[in-house]
DNA sequence: ACCTAACTACGAAGATTTTCGTTGACATTA
DNA sequence: TAATGTCAACGAAAATCTTCGTAGTTAGGT
């Protein structure tokens, strides 16, 4: 048996949905086509077939009770960022964290607040590992 | 006219191609195929039509100079690995770079050799920064 | 009971990704 | 020169991703 993730990585069109349903919670797709629909023009039936193979993939679950059926994330916001992070990390860095981290600050120019959290993060982190 | 990123993003399978170009800098097929098939069997041809794919995107050159042609990474493996996560902090962290080093630290343990890595790369941030 | 609006299900098309077989060109060697 | 091996090119197939039209079902209002 080969090993697989538990939930595959989502495409971009379902973190789109993703990212929806973290924001309002349990969501019809009505609800959630109402919101894409507003940054991009996409048709109803688009997200509604998009949030059907995210339920067979388990990306989501489904709530059947209601006519108008109501979806979940399955895994918390901070769940998916951690593995799709973690998913890069592998497969673009070789596991190095200072290698990406490097990356990541080289790409914009981090203001000073976000550089204050982040040695925050490791200020905290030091302490863990203690 | 749409805005187009420059030169696409990589899928998983020219990843593992880039990699081997940059390990071992221009290449023929015959070479990377080589590489490749080590880690995981590989047809041959199917390596050639990645290669000629990602030619045809602006991912390598090609040097058709000899019988056997010789390919080359367009671009240098930072700055892949800077638009990838560059990519990612937009898609996944709405460009919040603390939240991206966050999960990057919650994924793995962390060594501390790689704390201090990071450590120091954000003094050397925020010297710049003044 | 009938019409309308909203919903799910289904199928299908076009694009992209990954894989590989076949063909034809060319070179090396027996 | 004929056989063998290596190469690029091409086409095509299977899988996945994205989009949407159509059909059928159900609920609410008239």
């Amino acid at each position: 048996m080969t090993t697989h993730r538990q939930t595959p990585r989502p495409t971009d069109a379902e973190l789109e949905i993703l990212k929806v349903l973290w924001q309002r919670g349990a969501s019809t797709v009505r609800e959630v086509h109402d919101v894409l629909n507003e940054s991009r023009p996409t048709g109803y039936t688009t997200v509604l077939k998009l949030m059907q193979i995210m339920s067979e993939k388990g990306l989501v679950s489904r709530d059947e009770g209601q006519r108008a059926h109501v979806y979940e994330a399955r895994l918390a916001q901070e769940q998916t960022e951690r593995q799709m992070v973690g998913d890069l990390l592998e497969r673009v860095f070789d596991g190095s964290a200072s290698k990406l981290v490097m990356q990541a600050l080289a790409t914009k120019k981090t203001s000073a607040r976000e550089l204050t959290a982040i040695r925050q993060l490791l200020s905290e982190f030091e302490e863990e590992a203690k």
